[in-house]
DNA sequence: GTATCTGCAAAGGTTTTGCAAGCTC
DNA sequence: GAGCTTGCAAAACCTTTGCAGATAC
């Protein structure tokens, strides 16, 4: 984590006369170190594994600070778990998600941002956020016998 | 609900040798009879209101099996609680939310289906399913005093 | 010193599931 | 009659929350 983003994420907090506590610290460390799309229990695993005990509680809450500060990307893939993923070192994207294995990869397509801005426009709507998701299979698991699931299976959606 | 559409519903539960009965009548006519964005609760309580009392645990059940069939669309707009749809009565559509009072506009764009199942292509993926979603303000919210909000709130997500 | 934090355990809310009784075919 | 269904209540699950003790400023 740099210099930077200490400072920044200090001021994010002096903000809103929120305190800069070790595991705050922990949390945003762990985030920033990581480019992949966790949830809140992979975070805390790895902060175990680094001998930093933080309860699921605090991580949680200290993720939805990161989010309104803009430090991470609270993502709905739509299993009934949050990802979180670093925004801080990766340009905006959206995910094809494979129902399989679970694997996830990152698209972007400035055409669809466009026309997406367009829209909402068109429709006097004031665009916020956007949530734009495929869902099918990856070349690996198109490949594989049908037989059962991999990995982590997509449940519930 | 049309005869065709009732003929199609006892094929599709043929073929996985299920059984017809009057609560899944009662949910798939009341599922086609209706153009909205509706979760469960929605469902019962109509079915309630017609005096057709059918447990929630078959309401899930029976959407699942209409989905599968086709009938419906599952959708989750990211506040933990999924939306069904009838899938019959209309052509593919996404969705633009408001964060404030929950209204649901559809919108449908030929170039972003398109540049979709070239993404999906290009990257070898099989594609099943999409979930689209643009969230903001729709046009009376904007206008409000930026007070508290108005009537079904954006939870959650 | 006071207001904010943390961790625990319990609560919350939707969706799923085990089971015994009831229906379909 | 065999096997699928239903309803109930309990379970499951992730996420949030109340509270008392601990900590930052």
């Amino acid at each position: 984590m740099t210099t930077k983003h200490l400072r920044q994420f200090k001021d994010a907090l002096k903000q809103d006369s929120l305190r800069m506590t070790s595991q705050r610290l922990a949390i945003l460390d762990d985030v920033l170190g990581s480019e992949e799309h966790r949830e809140c229990d992979d975070i805390y695993l790895s902060l175990r594994q680094k001998k930093v005990p933080v309860s699921r509680a605090t991580i949680y809450r200290t993720l939805d600070i990161l989010e309104k500060a803009g430090f991470v990307r609270k993502m709905d893939i739509g299993d009934g778990r949050f990802r979180y993923e670093n925004k801080l070192a990766q340009t905006h994207h959206d995910h094809m998600i494979c129902l399989k294995c679970g694997k996830i990869i990152e698209f972007m397509d400035r055409e669809i941002e466009r026309r997406q801005d367009q829209i909402a426009s068109d429709n006097g709507f004031h665009l916020v956020k956007h949530s734009h998701q495929l869902y099918g299979l990856c070349g690996a698991c198109q490949d594989l016998p049908a037989a059962e699931d991999q990995s982590a299976p997509a449940s519930k959606a």
